[in-house]
DNA sequence: GTCTATATATTGATAGAC
DNA sequence: GTCTATCAATATATAGAC
């Protein structure tokens, strides 16, 4: 016997919107049990504490990454570099459509409840590996345009700081400006390490790639 | 008739230090006021609200980046590259001496607050802007060692995001390991720049300095 | 400017009927 | 699994004597 729609789903939905929208914190029980219609006896049947529906939540990004984040810019674009910047693009687009209200769900809540909430720390981290990792098989794909001293893992770090940082100038700034700035800076860094990868070697190399560059 | 100690300055400092480690929601008046040994009327009497509060810790931050932050840095460092990277060490080692609890205090109010407190928003805005433009002077100081396409202001942009990212990564994973990854792969593009700045008009335009090509 | 006592609203969480 | 009513604790803020 399912209710038409499931009360739990609807209670991560309203906690994962509103967390993202107004910090952990900031977000009472109240308004969650408002935005998604369902009573505290509902949502405290599902989650024991406020906590727990944290989790779910935090759970909920860790099952979505591919499909809500990764699936619909890498079925568009296939060159592993530029879906490298197509990833960072699709944050420019949130952060401007919704004016600058919502960033990277995982970065909003890390500064906030790192040091208080350790099992959500550690799916936080979950997170940010699981990106990190996506973005490091582009950067591996593309290994054979860039430098061989270049560690595809390591530039998927600074990639994923350069995007946590910008997202978080952008959203202080409410202006998009100092977000295309870094993304533009980071754009010649890796125009440089390709044009340092194809000096010798060159073309021949990139062109066996995945079958023809992409 | 000055009390011993300023009672308005003892504020400030406690909620500095709370805000730094748990945020601005999850610190509480009273908490405030036990750690600064104030009361409750001695608080409301210097700020009316506890966002007023929160705009005297931004202005501390603002009046004290130089001695607090730069100052140290730069009396112990002259190249100004290795000024941008010393800068970088002292959150490396704020975050090691502090096992990870304590990292940019702009950068963790700036995801918590930027939607609802619009005026520590702007404050925020002018302590990244004074980062910045810090960060800024050094590396237009090196420019005869820098390709002339670069830009110092955005260059710095850049710097400051990775910072801010790699402080969110190492608090989330309570390790130092993605931080210092971060850094040593901004590091290879310093030196990446550095390398192309010196390939042609080289070392005798770079000891110029600030005669030629500034 | 400082003190104590307190107001009012909201917090996360619970009880128990259905 | 859902509902209503409600708990105890805490939140920010205030009142008024000193």
């Amino acid at each position: 016997m399912n209710p038409p729609i499931d009360t739990r789903v609807r209670l991560v939905e309203a906690a994962r919107d509103l967390f993202l929208l107004q910090g952990y914190n900031a977000t009472g029980i109240a308004q969650i049990l408002r935005q998604s219609g369902a009573n505290s006896g509902s949502l405290y049947h599902f989650f024991p504490t406020k906590e727990d529906l944290l989790i779910a939540v935090l759970e909920w990004y860790r099952d979505n990454i591919w499909e809500g984040l990764l699936q619909p810019v890498f079925t568009r674009i296939d060159d592993p570099i530029e879906r490298v910047f197509g990833v960072l693009d699709g944050y420019r687009q949130m952060l401007m459509m919704l004016e600058f209200e919502q960033g990277c769900p995982i970065g909003n809540l890390s500064l906030e409840l790192a040091n208080s909430h350790p099992k959500a720390r550690e799916l936080m981290v979950l997170n940010f590996e699981n990106w990190k990792a996506a973005i490091g098989q582009c950067i591996t794909a593309a290994r054979g345009r860039l430098p061989e001293s270049i560690e595809p893992q390591r530039l998927a770090t600074l990639v994923l700081c350069v995007m946590e940082g910008a997202v978080m100038l952008a959203r202080s700034y409410r202006h998009i400006a100092p977000f295309d700035e870094a993304v533009l800076q980071l754009r010649e860094y890796f125009d440089r390490l390709i044009a340092e990868g194809t000096r010798w070697g060159g073309p021949q190399r990139a062109s066996l790639g995945r079958i023809v560059s992409n």
